[in-house]
DNA sequence: ATGAATGCAAAAACTTTGCATGACG
DNA sequence: CGTCATGCAAAGTTTTTGCATTCAT
């Protein structure tokens, strides 16, 4: 996830985008909102705008680069797209966010949608989760 | 689902939320916004604020009388919750909801969040679709 | 009568957009 | 250099809140 993805994706090479790229590439978290990766741009030095993050964000996606995810609460939150396909797994106590994919479940939503006479297009599923208790 | 739930809920009779309760239980679609049970309401000739709509729903959520979903596109709809859980398959092409519950997929979430140290609390699965080609 | 609920308008939270300036190729 | 991208501020959306008034019990 480069320069070179940037320019594959007709995108100019500009400061903003390849911070903001770098960021979602180190940042701890995986999952991040627009403010998180504007707020941690600016505690590093770099002066980008919230509505250019918001911009560069929605390119990114249409670009395949990043996937958007509305979990709940306010806002939606933005990861690499530099992995397969996978849900998430949110813990209601810390924020904390999993990934996994369970074939399974994803062999199931085809057929589901399929015996409605539908075809799958996409899905969202995410597991509400609270650290088990004993 | 009449005025003895909301007495049970602790929320006195009013006029906005006998008519709220209403619209969710007549109108044809079962997930609406809280703009679409506003403009309902006011098309009925019933005379009720917007902010009263959301204050209510927000009220009938935490009583368990409504679920509130946040599918793709700006608004939350709500469903009144007088059936058991289940999950959404939601077309693309119409807006069109439809509702299926698969114990598969049930079962494989509670043990994947087990697998993972977490209780499962609740679940947002939501199928994006399209009318099949063929 | 009294505490809760409402309507309105204002504010809040998140995101998008218009426009003049600046940067990339 | 022309064009695209940026920053700022303003506007858009959806939802929430403050407050005076009205309503339910």
């Amino acid at each position: 996830m480069d320069n070179l993805d940037l320019r594959k994706a007709g995108l100019k090479v500009t400061l903003p985008r390849v911070k903001i790229l770098q960021q979602l590439e180190t940042a701890v978290e995986r999952h991040m909102s627009a403010e998180d990766i504007y707020k941690a741009l600016m505690e590093s030095g770099e002066d980008v705008g919230l509505a250019t993050v918001y911009r560069v964000l929605t390119q990114f996606e249409q670009a395949g680069i990043v996937m958007r995810h509305n979990f709940e609460g306010g806002s939606a939150v933005f990861e690499l797209a530099d992995e397969g396909h996978h849900d998430h797994m949110v813990c209601l106590d810390t924020g904390t966010v999993l990934e996994f994919l369970d074939p399974e479940i994803e062999r199931r939503q085809k057929i589901i949608a399929e015996e409605h006479g539908y075809d799958l297009v996409e899905h969202s599923l995410v597991l509400y989760v609270r650290p088990k208790k004993q």
